[in-house]
DNA sequence: GGAGAGCCGCCGGGATTTCGGCAATTGCCG
DNA sequence: CGGCAATTGCCGAAATCCCGGCGGCTCTCC
């Protein structure tokens, strides 16, 4: 089954690539993602063993090399601007990887750093389609060694567009066989485990994943490091339609959430596929404005409403189903105060205090792992 | 040529209609369109001279009723609640076209709920297509006298789309002939004055509307009566196609800033349009991903700045010509502070106290009406 | 079982923003 | 030119939120 927090138990080896030329300050810090302690010195040994390339990814996936994990450390943002340099001025693949790799960092700082040199870089920016870009286009940790390579993850694999009987497949690929047929022949399937970056803010779009199952987190960074997670894709729906589609930078980070099985359409065969099959521009079009629509939904709910306190109110409240309404709404509380605080655009500390606030008054409870919601009413009454 | 604030000089008598059986608190207030005085007295005349209808709509136009101007005055709460128990019970119009009339007053609070009830309404609300609610789609106040017929509001009236020689029409209408001509026989072109509503937030959606000239504000409002405007649609673009396409409610309120020329297409039609020419289908995808992309924008500026300062600095930016990169940029300011803290999704006595204290760092200056920023990069430093 | 790391709770200080109101200024119109 | 209303400038008080840090708790891994 999936599992709905990202500190899943993947244990793995640390291996790093590592741009030898340049000064390498750095700082020790554990990571969630548990790692290999023998490898956690200062400095980072540049062991050149390299990762084993995954065997559930085709070749055609646009996957030119190899990610390393994350790094577990907190980066000294020195070093990081030095990898941008490195790549920017020569082209040193390893450098951008570095960056890349920093990107996926459980540390705030890090992250921050990273995604903003990534947003300023000019290999991600460029929008030119023929520029041969020398940087990969997806960033995967390595695959844990006690999944079979058959069943990683332990997702059902869906091996093709045709025999997919996803319930909301309806989303995107409800298409005539013939234009299914043509979307499984340009599409290439893969599968990921959680905290694989998609592709980065400010990227030049390559082209748009169709979540065949897992979930994808959307976000964005802000200069100061600040993460806003805007939406997070359920199986069905596709990431990174918009940038594909009208040419411009992605707009937002996509990274899974839990291991999830994707199906990868460059944006060239998507243009063609749209030309050819109306089908396909119908349904891009339908996708697109019901995106839009929860986008100026999260605009109107993030900026409009004054305080937190009842930003936090209605993110409980989309947690939980709706068609429910009995007294009492169960939810798996799956999420850190930290993730809610990044989901309403608030500190951690404000998120914490709030939750306290609203246990104290009664309005939520605590039950071993779940959020209890005893009154539905009282906390929309909160969510002004 | 176009105005560009609100407070064009059209000069207007006002005609009232009144549902009488309504209790009538009032309040008297100024606006800032002005009005002919005589009318202006202790609460509305149900004076039943009917507004002419505009020559200038064609018949088709989807307009069942004519709208009456915005009431100046200040209006009692309780009466537009009132008049909206009295449209969602009694299936009055003449109740609903006072919420709607209220919706475009000067005064925020009065504005604030009207929309806030035009939002709860059933009439506006309801999804299904079948349902013939007798309420008009759009909102127009009475047509100025002092303009001819035939070239109302001085705009130059594009007659067809076949013949449209609009820079910017590339955006949505660079269809074929064929897929042209189809688009002006199920097209209805009319021509509005500044203030007209084209839609209401949380209405079901009748249709989109090109925008072949003028600027139309896409806002939207919180319970409290929190404006914020999202976006303004410059000559070219369209509005309303999100909504048209998916069948969702329209996400914003849509009312012109300047007289406009548009050209309404109904769903039905415009889907039908979609499943004939490929053409316009992958248009409006293009459409809606780069609106799509600007809206995530203007998510990561809203939510991610962390002080006021940093989002008017950004907006005051969005502002100038970017080309432009000479010591001085000089805009004219056609915003009151009102409408700056509306962009911006804060108050107004924010803007005024950080506007005073980019004056006193001689950020920004004032020639007269003209806003001059002496040093550019200043001003992005502080957009953080 | 021990250690380490992440998560949660909390505190005070400081910065920012809003609220409500009031006065001065400006611009428009008669 | 005078009046009116919109706009702007400003003030104090209150509320809210962020920053930075500290310590305890729990969970996992060794």
């Amino acid at each position: 089954m999936l599992l709905t927090k990202c500190n899943q138990p993947i244990q793995s080896k640390v291996v790093e690539r590592f741009p030898e030329s340049v000064p390498v300050p750095s700082k020790i810090a554990r990571c969630r993602q548990a790692c290999d302690h023998s490898s956690l010195a200062y400095g980072w040994n540049d062991s050149p063993s390299p990762t084993p390339f995954p065997d559930t990814l085709p070749e055609s996936f646009p996957v030119p090399e190899i990610a390393p994990t994350a790094h577990p450390q907190v980066v000294d943002p020195l070093y990081l601007f030095a990898c941008y340099m490195k790549w920017e001025r020569e082209e040193d693949p390893g450098a951008g990887w570095e960056l890349l790799a920093a990107a996926q960092s459980c540390h705030s700082d890090t992250r921050a750093h990273a995604r903003m040199l990534l947003t300023s870089s000019r290999h991600l920016a460029e929008t030119g389609s023929g520029a041969k870009s020398n940087f990969p286009a997806i960033s995967i940790p390595p695959s844990p060694p006690e999944f079979e390579m058959k069943a990683p993850y332990g997702l059902d694999i869906i091996e093709n567009c045709a025999g997919c009987t996803h319930p909301k497949s309806g989303f995107f690929c409800n298409f005539p066989p013939t234009a299914l047929q043509a979307l499984d022949d340009i599409s290439h399937k893969s599968t990921l485990p959680a905290g694989a970056i998609l592709y980065v803010e400010g990227q030049a779009p390559r082209g748009m994943f169709i979540l065949c199952s897992g979930r994808v987190h959307l976000s964005t960074t802000s200069r100061e490091g600040k993460i806003l997670i805007l939406k997070t894709a359920e199986a069905g729906e596709v990431v990174g339609l918009s940038a594909a589609i009208s040419g411009m930078t992605y707009e937002t980070t996509a990274e899974t959430a839990t291991p999830s099985q994707l199906n990868f359409v460059d944006r060239k065969h998507l243009l063609e596929l749209m030309q050819t099959y109306n089908e396909v521009s119908m349904s891009t079009a339908h996708c697109l404005s019901r995106d839009f629509h929860t986008a100026y939904r999260d605009i109107h709910d993030l900026v409009l409403t004054r305080t937190s306190a009842g930003k936090l109110a209605r993110l409980l409240l989309s947690q939980s189903p709706k068609e429910i309404e009995t007294a009492e709404i169960r939810i798996p509380s799956s999420m850190t105060h930290e993730e809610m605080a990044h989901r309403i655009g608030a500190s951690r500390e404000t998120v914490t205090r709030l939750i306290s606030s609203l246990k104290r008054r009664h309005l939520i409870r605590l039950d071993g792992p779940t959020l209890v919601i005893p009154d539905r009413t009282a906390l929309e009454a909160l969510a002004v």
